[in-house]
DNA sequence: ATCGTGATTTAGACACGTCTATCTTTTTGT
DNA sequence: ACAAAAAGATAGACGTGTCTAAATCACGAT
């Protein structure tokens, strides 16, 4: 039940990897915490001798149901934060995940309960990131990536990833933000810019760009 | 310039015995931040070596120039969070200070800037402590403490000691808060006592409260 | 079947911060 | 002035988390 702040990186690190549906090993671990494999390595298996982790014949790494609960307290502290952050203290959407990522290792439960009631229990970060629950089932919908729509739909931004401070600034600037819809148009040819068209501009979106938009085709 | 948590709890520390007027010494650090004597004597070692701390001949220890910085940047953000959380997330006074007390070593200087702007660049803390500012002079003004004013005054609390949050609880239930004046009456016998009237009604203190109060004798 | 490549683990070291047990030094009381 | 007591420092160990370098494992291709 102790979990320090080096544990709680590694179980959040876990829950993503596994929640993008990326094969949660050691190296790829290693790779998203920036640490050596075998930092990783050492810690997996303090992780597995706490039973916050198992390793399932031959399948790689999973959460056990404990694990999954204590990443989730980790994640719903870090979505809360930021949601805080942006709208009571007005910090820009680029700046929040950097900002809860050193207070979220520090929110005592308490405090957690009355940010969250301040805020109304809001089930969504300015990622469009849904916060889990204190209690009770939580699911990661991503809906589908822009970069594998096809032109001609309408495309609501349900979810943009919050990992790259400058592409939110840039989008946030084009005003591609959750909750608005987009008319995918075509793709530039030999791997080109996707074409997309908000608030009556039209923007090319390289491949980097819209890899990081998630939602749902409309219609 | 890289200040961990135990760092900063020991910076604070040492500030906290010297403002308060109390000597600075291996042991009393140590009782004061709730670890052994061997573990004070070997952090002072190191706060000695990285210049946060010199002890000239024969008279204890003193923060450098560059130490009492880095505790006073500390104690800014403790205090400016138990500001925060008293009046945005409306923490009652004997709360705050444990929630400052884990807050305060991830605290980016962003976040803090946000919250002191936020806030109106407040001067005290709940509990009347004074805030450091950022930059410039910074004077830790105790006035008395109320178990040494002689009866028959007015006495203005002006600061309450926050590190006894049953204490708080009770005091402020009493009306006894930074800003109200207190007739300061007699002293039951045999160090019994002191009475004091608040708001019309008349209250007895123990010495265990009245030394947590500090303050100036009006008129 | 084995060779090479890439992923993973082991080995060994280090930094930080803590502890208990044991000196050593300083202060204090008589 | 000297013994007792208190304070402080040292020794040695442990836990956590990190690293590099080396060994091992797994697996696809020849």
């Amino acid at each position: 039940m102790l979990t320090s702040r080096a544990t709680e990186d590694y179980l959040k690190g876990i829950y993503g990897l596994a929640s993008r549906g990326e094969p949660v090993t050691t190296g790829g671990l290693a790779r998203s915490l920036g640490v050596s494999s075998p930092s990783a390595s050492a810690m997996i298996k303090r992780l597995e001798s706490e039973q916050f982790l198992e390793r399932p014949q031959d399948s790689g790494l999973r959460l056990t149901a404990e694990g999954q609960a204590a990443a989730l307290r980790v994640v719903r502290r870090h979505r809360l934060l930021e949601t805080f952050l942006a709208r009571v203290l007005d910090m820009a959407w680029d700046e929040v995940h950097a900002e809860a990522e050193l207070l979220e290792h520090a929110l005592s439960e308490r405090l957690e309960e009355r940010i969250d009631t301040a805020l109304g229990h809001p089930t969504r970060d300015p990622h469009g990131d849904p916060i889990p629950p204190r209690h009770g089932p939580h699911h990661e919908d991503w809906g589908q990536s822009l970069d594998l729509v096809p032109a001609g739909v309408r495309f609501r931004v349900e979810r943009v990833c919050d990992r790259d401070s400058e592409a939110l600034r840039y989008l946030g600037a084009l005003g591609v933000v959750p909750g608005v819809v987009l008319d995918v148009q075509e793709q530039a040819p030999f791997a080109g810019p996707r074409w997309v068209q908000v608030g009556g501009q039209r923007h090319a979106l390289s491949a980097q760009l819209t890899r990081l938009l998630h939602g749902q085709v409309e219609q």
